[in-house]
DNA sequence: CCTACCGATCGGTAGG
DNA sequence: CCTACCGATCGGTAGG
């Protein structure tokens, strides 16, 4: 346990919370050591005695993320067993992790863009178990006929994370660019689903009707 | 024309090319006026007397861009007048976009991520008409249901949009996250096809089989 | 965890 | 378009 006795966390944490923080929201160039420790409420040498440098502060926010990551994952692959609604699920607890913490899409996407090469083995690392997961899924659907034969699961895969990770780093920005009318939740929520539709529509056939109590389809549509 | 006789750019656009390089590669605060200036082959001053300050060579370089993409809608538009392959038309025409500059994307992306207040009523403002065009074509195409009822057209615009943005901003970084066994080239066809291939099939109905012969289509519909 | 301080680099200016 | 220079801020260190 990290935590001190007082609900306050301990002063590591806090430097990670707020180095998220800032990290996300202007860069990691954009954000100084005297920026976060401000925010924390120490001096910049105080939190040089608990992170050794800039860049080691970086990678430890970043791992710490990759361990909240690696968390939510059983939780995501435990909803992917069994049942017709395991991409609803799945969509669900995938969502439940950008959620749970605004500043990780950003962070990502911005260390994506800095730094390629070396992000992109690390997140591959990270994603290969649940990736796998979900193009092995995405094959049997296909042998079911349950899912489009031209999806090509692994760039689906990709362009679904890159719809998710833009999705979320952008839409405080981008939901203003549709019509103004609606209120910002609203807004939200209707990014939100359809981004959702988007990723279901184009993976599953449009279901050969056999539903429960259905005749043999044909004309049953609207 | 800014262009001097030899095929060589005038001084100014080559500070707006190299500008949009490392912006787009190092982010605004990540490129410096020094490295900028280097790039092009002049010092420091010189840059200032041409751009009074670097955030004048940003709104330049950002101004540059969006006057590209104003030469581009016509011609999108144009993709978009009438034929049943309207819609490929469009895509092929905004991809081309992007891939006339790859800096574009991640420019375009950093922005929005560095500065969203300022950037999105900008974008808003050029990526308006062009969204009301697919917007319009979308809920045109419901009416006739060609176009899945359930799609929420402004949504779905931002949503391929974030596709596009993102996908092109982070496909070098990316497309690793795949089996390795492909070459570069061909994962980056296979992502970009995907992208394409996600953005259509969340669109249009599954066809309802009514090919060349059309007949006042009474009864594809319930 | 602090004060005091370091060289390097930042954006920008003076002056020609 | 240049050289020379400015104050401010950067990441990081000494020393307690």
């Amino acid at each position: 346990m990290t935590a001190e006795r007082n609900g306050r966390p301990d002063v590591p944490q806090r430097i990670l919370d707020q180095a998220t923080r800032l990290f996300a929201r202007h860069g990691f160039v954009g954000a100084s050591l005297r920026d976060i420790a401000r925010a924390v409420g120490i001096r910049k040498p105080s939190l040089l005695y608990h992170f050794a440098s800039k860049d080691e502060l970086r990678r430890s926010v970043l791992e710490q993320m990759l361990t909240h990551w690696n968390e939510a994952v059983p939780r995501i692959l435990r909803a992917a067993t069994s049942g017709p609604e395991q991409f609803d699920a799945i969509g669900a607890e995938t969502l439940r992790f950008f959620n749970d913490d605004p500043d990780r899409a950003p962070l990502l996407l911005r260390e994506l863009l800095d730094r390629p090469e070396e992000i992109a083995p690390l997140v591959a690392l990270r994603v290969q178990p649940w990736a796998k997961i979900v193009c092995d899924y995405i094959r049997k659907g296909q042998e079911q006929g349950r899912v489009h034969p031209d999806v090509d699961p692994e760039a689906y895969v990709a362009q679904v994370i890159n719809l998710v990770l833009c999705g979320f780093a952008t839409h405080a920005s981008l939901r203003n660019v549709l019509t103004a009318p609606t209120s910002d939740g609203e807004a939200t929520d209707r990014l939100l689903r359809e981004m959702l539709r988007v990723a279901k529509a184009s993976l599953f056939l449009p279901v050969p009707a056999e539903p429960p109590t259905r005749r043999p389809a044909a004309s049953a549509r609207a």
